[in-house]
RNA sequence: GGGCCGUUGGCGCAGCUGGUAGCGCACCUGCAUGACGCGCAGGGGGUCAGAGGUUCGAGUCCUCUACGGCCCA
């Protein structure tokens, strides 16, 4: 035990013994019923390290440690999330390179230095293998920073969502899914990133408020010339419209369903017809349906059966247009190509501003632009609008099941319970089928290829899949059984599916691939399903609801069994935390200021679901709780010579009052932890320590210092070291590192796997807190009147009366040693009055002051 | 437009199934007592966003409004 106890260094000493000792080692020998298991979420590493995760990782860890004292086998993995569109913008940044599949492997490729302003186009292995590199250094930092919050993870069991085992079950399960007929390729109207050149799911989608201008354009009625006034904001897909739709009860437009308009410029024929979606409010309430300007375009092509006209391509241009020819007949075709010449090969935005001179010259335009802000459908991590095309992705049935994807919901036990609304909203606001497949490179392959007939054309609806034993595989590298290599790509040969896997596709897997599905059922069935998912409320719509839907599909099981949902971190300001708005904390400095423990009990005082605001301030109060609990630990220790002390014979009215206390205190934190209240819990007991600290050690001091037979001594003793036991272990899963400093100053082995207090402590007759609630209130009385007078708490009392109710003072007299000791009371006078209120009268008396200096002499 | 959460002393928050407001920080005034001055004692400070309703009684239940944040259109 240190002369002067401090925390510096004990997160070097303490991480690095835990880690030898194994004292977090998950123990696979244990049945499913005493075991807790916990589906981390791995965080992306590609992603720049904020306070978020140490706020609600170390939340998780509270949950982690709690159970573990409570005798579980807690089976609490970590993974690193590293494939993805996030890696790959981090890798091409870096290294100023960019990924170009047509580029041959390069076997002596080193990255550009210095990183070039133009990205260099490398070959898919290569841009691969810079990711490989990239993420495994940025792993580092990850782990280490994982390491020093104490994160209490078995990192045997650590993973990462590209390892082998990942990849292979990734492939498995979705080769199960399309065995099944769960999964299945299709061409569709796809939300297409036109910058990333990849498909995007529903659940990636945001909008964002974004200038625009509804312009008023005019079709003309085939054969009464009779002009019809449409609105648009995107009056570039003119060439690409297919039909005019109006609400079916709108009076205005009755007398024209049914028949043919031209549009303006290209003088194509398209019918006007009536759709319920159409709103008549909205612009001149007739509007245009093209191929495909937004996701109502999309059902109104489906529901009414019309044709497509894409002009869209991939990049984001407008393609070829070719009037005249069949499905683009128009009235006057080389007007239409002539005019459509100067828009092709042009970005929507050039081609907007070309095509409105267009409109203006030829008459059509109506008036000027009219500029609004409207809602404009993004990727989340794009910069460009999305567009719609068409393309063949890979799907996940989810709209058959969504009924039963609401009755897991329900399942599930959510905290908070208000959280569950969430996930409802977004399963009841499905759309369509999961979009599985990404045109991207550093992901999870589909392992798939395709047979290529005579003429060199791959045959896309004969898959060839290889056995699941084989997995996990590259389709763009290997090869399908019965052929070779050389049949790659050639007539009568094969071809590989030439996309991979969402990153959710692979990381709502996480508690088949921490849990060794496929090659260690044992394991699987001791943790499956999991205990609990913890998560922010914003990844509801992905994370949560992806893994439950692979869970449902593969197990017929929820994949957890409750769902503990974090808040998120605000900046002071009460802005959320993000790189772009470039008020992230890197949670090393806080740590670097206040300590681990300090930075944990910031992120322990907010509950779950509710958002926090980053607070040094509180970060500094739980520094001074951890040394307050070494200090107090030293303090009671000096007092004890034998940590193994018997229980007293008997113990003092005080002491049992405290114990008491403290095992209600324990009692009630427990029910909390069990809530997932570790905030409530930590409230709880350090309301107690504050008290145990100026009340209950300073009631006790003189009894504590008597000679070792002395029976009050004994039992002083005896119950200052039970209390800080039993508080030790209540602060241990929150007050990591100080907790276990303390422990080890008298007790063997770690207190992190030593059991939680179940009461009673006292192991005495029962007894409650009133009289220790009597004392403090006595104290205080004694305590003001010193403090009014601005002189010492160990001035004399010459004389002190304390009037109260008769119950009260009995209890009082019980104590009244310990009062009188801790009081400096030269006389005490309890007295009992008929005064209901209960509240205490206190009349102190001050004994003449003494000299401060001869006061130090004399002892 | 629909929904969820929040609005309690300067700041950050507690207040579970209703009974005349609590905690921490900050602030002010003091205190060197055998663990702690990163300590200890004491003190000031709020008509619980606003309006209405239920009730003997409402931060606590109901309705509406305002503001903030988020989710879904």
């Amino acid at each position: 035990m240190p002369e002067r106890p401090s925390l510096d260094g004990l997160e070097a000493k303490w991480s690095s013994v835990w880690e030898e000792k194994g004292t977090y080692r998950f123990d696979r020998t244990r049945p499913r019923s005493e075991v807790f298991s916990i589906d981390t979420p791995p965080p992306t590493v590609s992603g720049s390290l904020h306070v978020g995760h140490v706020f609600s990782y170390t939340q998780t860890d509270i949950i982690a440690r709690y159970q573990r004292m409570r005798g579980k086998a807690v089976f609490y993995p970590i993974g690193w999330d590293d494939n993805g569109l996030a890696t790959e913008r981090r890798v091409q940044n870096f290294y100023g390179v960019r990924c170009d599949p047509a580029v041959p492997y390069d076997a002596h490729f080193r990255p550009p230095d210095p990183v070039p302003v133009e990205a260099v186009p490398i070959s898919r292995p290569n841009f691969i293998e810079l990711c490989y590199a990239l993420t495994a250094e940025d792993e580092k930092a990850f782990e280490s920073v994982h390491r020093r919050l104490a994160l209490s993870y078995d990192w045997r069991h650590h993973y990462t969502t590209i390892d082998d085992s990942s990849r292979k079950v990734s492939q498995v399960v979705f080769l199960r899914n399309l065995a099944r007929g769960e999964a299945y390729r299709h061409e569709a109207p796809t939300l297409w990133d036109v910058d990333f050149r990849t498909a995007v799911a529903q659940a990636e989608l945001e909008d964002r408020e974004r200038p625009g201008a509804y312009h008023r354009i005019r079709f003309r009625q085939v054969g009464t010339d009779e002009v019809v006034e449409i609105e648009t904001t995107r009056p570039e897909l003119i060439p690409a419209c297919v039909a005019l739709v109006a609400h079916p009860d709108d009076e205005r437009f009755r007398a024209l369903f049914g028949t043919d308009v031209l549009t303006p410029l290209f003088g194509v024929r398209v019918p006007v017809v009536a759709h319920h979606l159409a709103e008549p409010d909205k612009g001149t309430g007739i509007a245009m349906i093209c191929t495909f300007g937004d996701l109502t375009d999309v059902t109104w092509w489906r529901e009414l059966s019309l044709p497509t006209r894409t002009v869209l391509e991939r990049d984001g241009r407008l393609g070829e247009a070719p009037f005249g020819e069949p499905g683009w007949e128009s009235e006057d075709p080389e007007r239409a190509r002539r005019l459509y010449e100067e828009l092709k090969g042009r970005t929507v935005a050039r081609a907007q501003r070309r095509i409105v001179e267009q409109l203006r010259e030829s008459g059509d335009l109506v008036g000027e632009p009219k500029p609004i802000t409207h809602p404009v459908k993004f990727y989340e991590r794009g910069e460009r609008p999305l567009e719609i095309v068409s393309s063949r992705q890979w799907y996940l049935r989810t709209m058959p099941i969504r009924q039963q994807l609401l009755e897991r919901g329900r399942e599930l036990e959510w905290f908070p319970a208000f959280m569950q609304v969430r996930y409802e909203n977004w399963v009841e606001g499905l759309t369509g089928d999961w979009a599985l497949s990404r045109q991207r490179f550093f992901g999870v392959p589909f392992p798939v290829w395709y047979p290529v007939d005579d003429d060199g054309e791959p045959v896309e609806d004969h898959l060839i899949t290889p056995e699941e034993s084989r997995l996990p595989i590259d389709p763009s590298t290997d090869v399908p059984d019965g052929y070779s290599e050389s049949d790659r790509n050639k007539p009568g040969g094969f071809m590989a599916d030439p996309d991979v896997m969402d990153t959710w596709a692979t990381s709502s897997l996480s508690p088949h691939i921490a849990a060794r599905y496929l090659d260690d059922p044992d394991l699987f069935g001791r943790v499956f399903p999991m205990d609990m998912r913890p998560q922010a409320h914003d990844i509801i719509r992905t994370w949560l609801f992806d893994t439950v839907v692979r869970a449902d599909l593969e197990n017929h099981s929820l994949p957890w069994r409750r769902a503990a949902i974090s808040g998120w971190i605000l900046d002071p300001e009460r802005k959320k935390m993000s790189k772009s708005k470039g008020n992230v904390v890197v949670p090393t400095e806080p740590i670097d200021r206040h300590g681990t423990d300090g930075v944990r009990y910031w992120a322990a005082s907010a509950r779950l679901g509710v958002d926090s605001s980053y607070d040094e301030q509180q970060m500094k109060v739980g520094r001074r709780l951890a040394i307050k609990l070494l200090n107090v630990s030293r303090f009671v220790l000096l007092q004890i010579d034998d940590v193994g002390l018997e229980p007293p014979a008997e113990l003092r009215p005080a002491d049992a009052s405290m114990l008491a206390t403290l095992d209600e205190v324990a009692r009630e934190a427990t029910e909390s932890f069990e809530r997932l209240d570790y905030a409530r819990a930590l409230e709880q007991t350090e309301a107690f320590f504050w008290r145990f600290c100026d009340d209950y050690v300073e009631l006790v001091k003189s009894r504590a210092y008597g000679p070792a037979g002395d029976p009050g001594t004994a039992s002083a003793k005896w119950s200052l070291l039970t209390a800080l036991r039993t508080l030790l272990a209540l602060f241990a899963p929150i007050l990591p590192y100080a907790t276990e400093e303390a422990w080890s100053w008298f007790n063997e082995g770690s207190i992190h796997t030593s059991s939680w207090p179940e009461p009673p402590a006292r192991g005495q007759a029962a007894t409650d807190g009133a009289l220790l609630t009597a004392l403090s209130e006595a104290l205080a009385g004694i305590r003001k009147a010193k403090s009014e007078a601005h002189v010492s708490m160990r001035t004399p009392v010459k004389r002190c009366t304390i009037r109260g109710r008769r119950d009260v003072v009995a209890l009082l007299e019980t104590a009244r040693g310990d009062l009188v000791d801790a009081g400096v009371i030269t006389a005490l006078e309890l007295t009992a009055v008929n005064d209901e209120s209960g509240a205490l009268e206190v009349i102190v008396e001050l004994g003449e002051l003494p000299d401060p200096k001869g006061a130090r002499q004399n002892r």
